[in-house]
DNA sequence: GCCGTTTTCGGCCCGACTGTTTTCAGTCG
């Protein structure tokens, strides 16, 4: 995504947090940081928008910009900077603790002066926060722990460890007797890149048994909260995993809401009400007359609460005095979609990245599953850093019944692997005759080839037009220019060899950055010259990520979702590329490698002369 | 401050848990 969206997003997001620190109208702190994503996540570079372009963005009027545009003229937005004199950085610096939010945070600075993590700390340790309202000496204690939490790193785990981990709890928890059904959603279940916490949802007939289940894990280093409907719990590795368990009615509703993203459910809730209905963990419920009927004083209410920064009633009372509407659906997800008018979406795909329009139009793309993949295009054996044989790797590849598989050990230039003209010849030797064992496999002959810094690969034209696939990707001189780095991947696209660019930012996620380079330059290269960028499926790369291929697609840029594996259990991290495919709304037509073998083998031909 | 196939004004998603409170505000997801 372009820079200056991200920029202008942390700017209005930046203004959200500061207007709900000063106690400003919520429902404007709330505009702010729905512009602020829609910003960041928008399609076109709104550096380039004019005033109508930038209104054309979902949730930016004729105020937000204003504000854009003011900060691509003078480099600053008034409002914000105006601000940022009021309150100083820190105070937004201590929302990031958990269980401290704005409020709190408003009444440390105003009440002690407290305008940092440090500050807090040490009113703390002297005992200044004596007499404070709302803060007791529980309060103190959780603030001290939500800042060594802060302190101990961002959290998020990849969505391998997050797996394992789910897979784990949600085994454990399936097994406690009166367990019904028992499965993991949020973010993990939407396929996020990382998951910063775990969302266990399950239906049992004796909710005090699982809930004891799951804070007697071994695992547990931590009961956060510990009620009927609710417990949260952190892991020894720090994990928050938090648990719900709900009605076998409500199971659909539920499933639901506590995929997400928050944003998707906002969309989703806001259809329900424009319907009538009512959509909560509990299902679609109609809304009975009387509340119809009230309408005017209690949004009156509202209003004026919500002026003097307070919030609404809770609808809690209703359920309880039994004033909610009737339950309409929420045994399953298709259920509750289809009553407000949409068909399932996808949970890949429910961030509010168009998927609700789309969904209504009837457009929503038939995202590629594990299941289309007929092929591994990218993976390794012992001839170089692999730890299986080839003999190994291929019997693992039929095992999974695919149509066809390439072995691409890396290419010489990556010197520490070794790799001869002789040992790749020899290798092309044993894979066709490995190949005559199997046959429903087609075994494809390629190699990993490195990128050197101006572009070039390699093996001369010749030698390389021997591979039945090459692989071209980046392993060394990360801290090219941006200028040269784009030469430098475009030049590798304009190689009738290379087929694929692997892992096309080498990023390493949490370890380090994607390289600086022109992206759209390179799309506009892949779509070109009919080169394949790689979606690498290895939870600690992802690459290219889930934005970069919805850019990507957007060139007409065609993907191959690759394990890149070195062992052979490595073949099964296929399923965190199909689902980083799906989140950049890839379906089997955009994926070379869910392709016929003879329509691959037609794209493989490239600019070859053979 | 944005938005509209009920509306250009009056709404804006909904509920659980905690802590400190004695009826509820704040935070979180």
């Amino acid at each position: 995504m372009a820079r200056p969206n991200e920029q202008v997003g942390a700017l209005l997001q930046e203004y959200a947090d500061l207007v709900a620190i000063t106690g400003g109208d919520a429902y404007r702190a709330r505009v702010y940081e729905k512009a602020a994503r829609s910003v960041a996540g928008y399609h076109l570079d709104v550096s380039t928008l004019d005033a109508a372009g930038l209104r054309a963005i979902p949730n930016v009027g004729t105020s937000i910009a204003a504000k854009v545009t003011e900060y691509f003229r003078t480099g600053q937005i008034a409002a914000v900077e105006e601000l940022r004199a009021k309150i100083p950085a820190g105070v937004r610096e201590l929302t990031e603790i958990p269980t401290l939010g704005p409020r709190k945070a408003m009444v440390l600075y105003d009440e002690r002066g407290i305008a940092s993590v440090q500050d807090l700390l040490d009113a703390l340790d002297a005992g200044r926060l004596a007499g404070l309202k709302g803060f007791g000496p529980r309060t103190e204690e959780n603030l001290r722990h939500g800042i060594d939490l802060l302190r101990q790193s961002g959290g998020r785990v990849d969505l391998g460890v997050a797996t394992e981990l789910a897979e784990e709890i949600v085994g454990a928890l399936s097994k406690v007797p009166g367990c019904v059904r028992c499965t993991y959603a949020g973010s993990l279940r939407r396929m996020r890149e990382t998951v910063g916490d775990l969302d266990v949802l399950a239906v049992s007939k004796n909710p005090g048994t699982i809930m004891d289940a799951l804070t007697g894990l071994d695992l547990v280093a931590e009961v956060i909260a510990r009620g009927n409907t609710k417990t949260s719990i952190r892991t020894t590795a720090g994990l928050q995993v938090d648990l719900r368990v709900v009605p076998p009615e409500s199971w659909g509703a539920a499933l639901q809401y506590f995929t997400g993203s928050k944003a998707h459910n906002v969309r989703t809730r806001e259809i329900a009400v424009r319907q009538g209905l009512k959509l909560s963990e509990y299902g679609l419920f109609t809304v009975p007359r009387d509340e119809h009927d009230g309408d005017d004083e209690q949004g009156e209410q509202r209003g004026q609460r919500g002026r003097k920064g307070g919030r609404r009633r809770p609808a809690a009372e209703a359920v309880e005095t039994g004033e909610t509407g009737e339950l309409v659906v929420s045994k399953t997800e298709e259920e509750v979609y289809e009553r407000i008018g949409l068909p399932w979406i996808p949970p890949t795909l429910r961030e509010d990245r168009g998927e609700i329009e789309a969904a209504r139009a009837g457009t929503l793309p038939k995202v590629v599953t594990e299941k289309d993949i007929r092929g591994d295009l990218h993976t390794h054996t012992d001839l170089t850093d692999g730890v299986a044989t080839l003999a190994e790797m291929v019997a693992a590849a039929a095992a999974r019944g695919y149509a066809y598989y390439a072995i691409t050990d890396h290419a010489p230039n990556l010197f520490m692997q070794r790799m001869t003209d002789a040992k790749m010849l020899s290798q092309r030797d044993q894979v066709r005759a490995l190949g005559e064992r199997y046959p429903k496999l087609t075994l494809l002959h390629g190699t990993e080839l490195n990128i050197d810094p101006g572009g070039e690969v390699d093996w001369p034209e010749d030698f390389l037009a021997g591979f039945d696939i090459c692989v071209a990707s980046v392993h060394s001189h990360f801290n090219q220019s941006r200028a040269e780095m784009t030469r430098r991947i475009v030049r590798a696209c304009e190689n009738p060899a290379v087929n694929v660019i692997g892992h096309p930012t080498a990023r390493l996620i949490g370890r380090r950055p994607p390289v600086d380079v022109d992206l759209e330059a390179v799309y506009e290269a892949c779509a070109r010259t009919s080169t394949a960028l790689e979606v690498n499926a290895s939870p600690d790369r992802l690459d290219l990520n889930d934005e970069n291929i919805l850019a990507a697609k957007r060139h007409g840029v065609k993907f191959a979702i690759n394990t890149d594996a070195h062992a052979v259990a490595h073949l099964d991290l296929l399923r965190f590329g199909a689902g980083t495919a799906q989140r950049g709304w890839l379906t089997p037509d955009d994926v070379i490698n869910t392709w016929p073998l003879r329509r691959l083998r037609t794209f493989l031909r490239k600019g070859r002369k053979r």
